[in-house]
DNA sequence: TTAAAAAATGGAAACGTTTCCATTTGGAGT
DNA sequence: ACTCCAAATGGAAACGTTTCCATTTTTTAA
């Protein structure tokens, strides 16, 4: 653990003072030649290397910047995160990523320590951005930030998905598929607002499409009685056809449990789900979803953040066509059109299983299983 | 954007020196009730905060801890990160996150930097442990770290699978299930050392276990082209019933591509992945795997640099066989014996799907789809 | 009341940089 | 050889902490 050289000591092997060293290392003002060299030559012998510390408490800068966001488990983080790390990497600066696990304490502790770190700028998805006691400390450092994912306050920019608008979209292709009664699944509802956007803008344009309002199904953890809860609420809702769970892991977990229960997806029941990850291409059936652009909006909240930092004019998000689509998927199929059949139909299972087009079964009558 | 209060300004409002404030608000030193109080005061008013640069510029010591991963998009390191990022910051550490996107430059390039930075220690997956740059550069500063998921150089600790044990395991299981002639499916075998290991593994224990030496499929990146690989892959190796994916996105790519080309998993081909994500239990067939623990290591190892940094005894690497462990599951179903049939089969189906029993098909000739 | 001991407090140095400014050095022009 | 100017260089302050040590204040005991 031999002490590691300082900038003194690397005047002092090269016979000169600190000043010197600073201004041949950085390039900044006159130096000559054999100063150059023989700084140069220290610094190779001694294996120096500035402190980034020493640095920023003079420049009162870090080159570092902080990400908060709920966890990188769900791939949707992850690649957000990712997308992010790499535009601040490329612009010479290091993220400090914090996990709060939707926990707003964390979220707050999270947020103070980064600011006491003094930290260049903040990039955070937080519980409810209407309400962050971290959000609100951020404002009044008026530290350079971007929300993502959240829905922003009014007046506030966030690179977020545009939750309510991808769930209205949702209802539309449930409508125009003929699914009527359907039901919205829900996980963490009490600790995200987005999962509340997505029911909103789903309840919402049901209505505006004259389809009877969701039933409401919401799972606590995504813990193995997801098919127990399937069940009754399948009994509960015994005219429902479709389901749109609020993320893809749901949506998948819900296949399967419906596997289990008997109930073949979709010709008994059509799912939807949300976020577009990968492996729902994969799996079969492949799954009917509302894909987006995480890793896009991770960067995108970056260099709004970078842009403040230097005064560049920051980049507008995206209009809400770029953020989202509906992707279509083996999981989701028609339904036979009870009074009117327009043909209008957007999904269609992309396998060339037969059964796909077999008309609705009796999953009534085997509730019991 | 008001210059934020120091120490200075606190000791100001509250009428007394710079000392005294660091002793009442670090609680180390006495303080009276009074003095106390005007400094809690003033705190207040200011709204002050310790700024973490000026202590760890004073301290030597940053409370911060690198850690360095190919990529998060992964999920097997995301848990680790996650993991890992729970222990530091339960043990009052930040973690500094970047991923290399498995470049050994970027690589290199991070850990200068996170030196630079005075991190405490570093957590730090590289891409190939026998010959790392920044391994070097940290190894010379005789910095706390720990190595995860790395193939250690002798004589040195890693949180790693035990990618060799594992790959072993596979090979018998397919031996157990009377595969005889199997194929390895590689990504990114150049630059990842634990790639690697699993093959070496898998060809040793074929070998030992009488088996046909493995073909090997080398795949570039996890393109759409799979599907045109793998048909080329069968037609060469005609005799081939099981495929070893060298981790499960591979292996769902794989089924998915088998039944484009017709076909049947697990009827007609065998699959086994690696690393046991979430999915596979959710999808249909199921993955048989080897199932990991990677938030265990990724903890495991955030234990073992806080108790270098901390002189406290380190944590073992658990066993192997707490590291690993094969997940049976739908894709990997027993050939029809040959010559001898033992009836140890240690692998079945989960689902109740009536042609998992049927004999080996005919796809041999239906090789031309 | 006074002396001594204990408690409280503040000044200043140190941590590793950068940068301002003053000083020294080196050359060119006379 | 001398002056002058530019180039090169080093000293010192500043950034925000903690901590040592000396000084001042308060308390206790005689």
């Amino acid at each position: 653990m031999g002490h590691v050289a300082t900038i003194k000591d690397v005047a002092q092997r090269a016979g000169c003072g600190v000043a010197t060293v600073s201004r041949v290392l950085n390039n900044t003002g006159p130096a000559s030649a054999k100063m150059r060299e023989r700084v140069l030559a220290a610094v190779d012998e001694l294996d120096f290397q500035f402190s980034e510390v020493g640095r920023s408490l003079q420049s009162s800068t870090t080159r570092t910047i902080g990400c908060v966001v709920p966890s990188i488990e769900n791939p949707v983080y992850a690649d957000a995160v990712q997308g992010a790390q790499e535009v601040f990497l490329n612009a010479g600066y290091q993220m400090l990523l914090v996990c709060t696990n939707y926990n707003p304490e964390i979220e707050t502790h999270a947020i103070r320590t980064l600011i006491a770190k003094q930290v260049d700028g903040i990039l955070l998805t937080v519980a409810d951005a209407q309400n962050s006691e971290g959000l609100d400390l951020i404002r009044g450092r008026q530290l350079p930030h971007s929300l993502l994912f959240n829905t922003a306050p009014v007046g506030q920019v966030s690179w977020s998905v545009g939750d309510h608008a991808a769930a209205a979209m949702v209802a539309d292709v449930f409508a125009e598929n003929n699914h009527n009664h359907t039901g919205f699944l829900a996980l963490n509802f009490l600790n995200s607002d987005r999962a509340r956007q997505r029911y909103e803008g789903f309840v919402e344009q049901c209505a505006q499409n004259k389809m009877a309002p969701p039933a409401l199904l919401e799972v606590d953890d995504d813990g193995l009685d997801l098919t127990a809860h399937l069940k009754c609420f399948l009994k509960d809702h015994p005219s429902l056809t479709g389901i749109f769970a609020s993320n893809d892991f749901l949506a998948l977990a819900s296949i399967r449990s419906a596997r289990e229960l008997s109930i073949e997806v979709p010709r008994d029941l059509s799912i939807v789900g949300f976020d577009g990850i990968k492996v729902g291409q994969l799996v079969e059936p492949s799954l009917a979803t509302i894909e987006t652009v995480p890793r896009a909006l991770g960067a995108g909240a970056s260099q709004t953040i970078l842009s403040m930092i230097n005064g560049s004019a920051p980049p507008e998000v995206p209009l809400e066509e770029k953020r989202f689509s509906f992707r279509a998927g083996g999981s989701l199929m028609p339904l036979a059109a009870e009074s009117e059949d327009d043909g209008k139909v957007t999904a269609f299972p992309p396998s060339n299983d037969p059964t796909h087009q077999k008309a609705k079964s009796n999953r009534r009558d085997q509730d019991e299983i």
